[in-house]
DNA sequence: ACTATAAACAGTAACAATTACTATTACTAC
DNA sequence: GTAGTAATAGTAATTGTTACTGTTTATAGT
């Protein structure tokens, strides 16, 4: 009677086009990859996917700054580094500073699930040209 | 000839509304704090403003996950937390790790300039209720 | 102070990322 | 197999932001 979450080829696509890629698309990018395989998937289909996989923890979303989100096919808890020469975002594989989130919870009373963290700067490739 | 950059009301009352709150305004925000000094600002106007005062490093632009840009009146480099209930941006005041840019630097070969840390959780108020 | 210059402006239109809507399709419990 | 209902494709609407245009205004040079 109650039907909780259905099968979807779709969301399938979506999900294995993220954990198949070290890099980190956009939606749209992310759309035209899962194009590839299902040449009249909808743009919203893979927006509300995407949603519903970073809710249900698959997946997570990265702010990087360029006024759109980016998404990575969640391993473990990690950094990123967004550069400003090729704007692409990429994973800065350092340990979780689980320290930070108690520090924080004490010193602001609130109760943190977690942080996030995106360096900025040049890349190896930008930092050599400029 | 050359001119440089040039005073403005509009610029300065921007300005001073950002460094006389705590709040993390969105563009929009500021764009209501200004009207109550000048009532015909153009939200443009504040936009542009908002560009050229964190390029010139007066303030700060936060993007804490919700769609939009957040702007903060810079003292010192700080780390924020994102308030899943209230949706509001708040200041964290610990201290600035940058171990963690040499070791990003290290890790990825690249050119950290900064971080940016965001907390996610639920602040004071919020956890509360829920 | 006056004038020429161009930076900054107000107002509006355009844009791009994302979300909402609607009729149709296709999983899945029975 | 069928009924019920999530999920979909396609499209329209929304929202935050940027670009454009004619006008205003700060300022360097007289």
């Amino acid at each position: 009677m109650i039907q909780k979450r259905r099968y979807s080829k779709q969301r399938e696509c979506i999900l294995n086009a993220l954990q198949s890629t070290k890099s980190h698309p956009s939606a749209n990018m992310v759309y035209d990859m899962v194009r590839q395989e299902i040449p009249n998937i909808s743009l919203g289909t893979v927006y509300r996917n995407l949603a519903e996989l970073v809710e249900e923890g698959a997946i997570i979303k990265i702010d990087a700054g360029d006024g759109m989100e980016h998404y990575d096919g969640y391993n473990k808890p990690h950094y990123h580094m967004f550069c400003r020469g090729c704007k692409s975002v990429s994973d800065i594989e350092i340990e979780y500073h689980a320290g930070m989130d108690t520090a924080a919870a004490k010193e602001s009373g609130a109760e943190i699930e977690y942080h996030n963290v995106v360096f900025m700067g040049m890349c190896r490739n930008c930092k050599k040209i400029n």
